[in-house]
DNA sequence: GGATATACTGAGGTTAGCTCACTATGAGCT
DNA sequence: AGCTCATAGTGAGCTAACCTCAGTATATCC
């Protein structure tokens, strides 16, 4: 094991577990799951109603999967669906109040274990974190 | 949304994004999980046989969940199970030489999604990305 | 108007965890 | 020695967050 590809590893090791516990963490004392939130957080960003196929490509999920996570999300009634009057087929989905007002409490809680933690890094640090991340997100 | 909560938000989706997206890719042409490559690079790591509940430790999942990976790879003969002469409540976890084999394999041949798209960034930023991750672990 | 494509969803599977309860063994106390 | 309590591993069973494949409804294009 050479040194460059113990560094990789290294990051690799400590980028999954981050994450991973960091997710664990953040169920314990919210009331939606990660994936929840993150759709929330997707539909609060897009500022609109997104089609389901939409908000799965933002996801980074196939279709199927967003249907499941909205199915949960509206029984919760934090968003809810509605028929596209542009095209049947079609499905909207959008934040209710009651989601809109879930995100501004979980971010005003600082409740989301992982933006939290991420808010410790200085400024500085935050920034060249996101270049870093970014540049390994491109592709 | 202020700025500040942006950024962070920004680099949880992107953690979140990079870690789920790469462990997508890394089960396709590889015949072990990403979570017992996870084991196979622990023990690789530390040298020695472990105990499972060191094992579980290092792993940082509870020790249940470790004997379920032990149980596949051990049946995949990657790795091997003898008791522990200290404590006869005690396992021991050893890599096989198949396991050695196969791991060496995977990075010879850079099979390992996540290391090799880390690999991708400048030896100045890997370093730089593991200070700062290294900070947001600790604790 | 018929073939083809697209949007969503039902059914069912996988990975990577988790808890709870149990057995076997070790360690400490009297 | 005997009793209690702690620790190591595992069986049983659960959950989250994905996936694929097949099916239905609608749109689009020739």
């Amino acid at each position: 094991m050479n040194a460059p590809d113990d560094t990789a590893e290294q990051i690799a090791a400590l980028l999954d577990g981050i994450v991973r516990r960091q997710r664990r963490v953040s169920k314990q004392d919210l009331d939606v799951t990660h994936g929840q939130l993150r759709v929330l957080r997707t539909l609060d960003h897009a500022d609109r109603a997104l089609r389901l196929s939409e908000l799965a490509n933002q996801l980074g999920i196939v279709p199927r999967s967003a249907t499941s996570v909205v199915d949960d999300l509206e029984a919760a009634g934090l968003v809810a669906r509605k028929p596209d009057p542009d095209d049947r087929r079609a499905t909207l989905v959008a934040l209710t109040p009651a989601g809109i007002k879930l995100l501004s409490t979980i971010r005003r809680q600082r409740r989301d274990a992982m933006v939290s933690l991420i808010e410790r890094l200085s400024p500085t640090d935050q920034t060249d974190l996101l270049r870093l991340l970014t540049r390994l997100s491109s592709d």
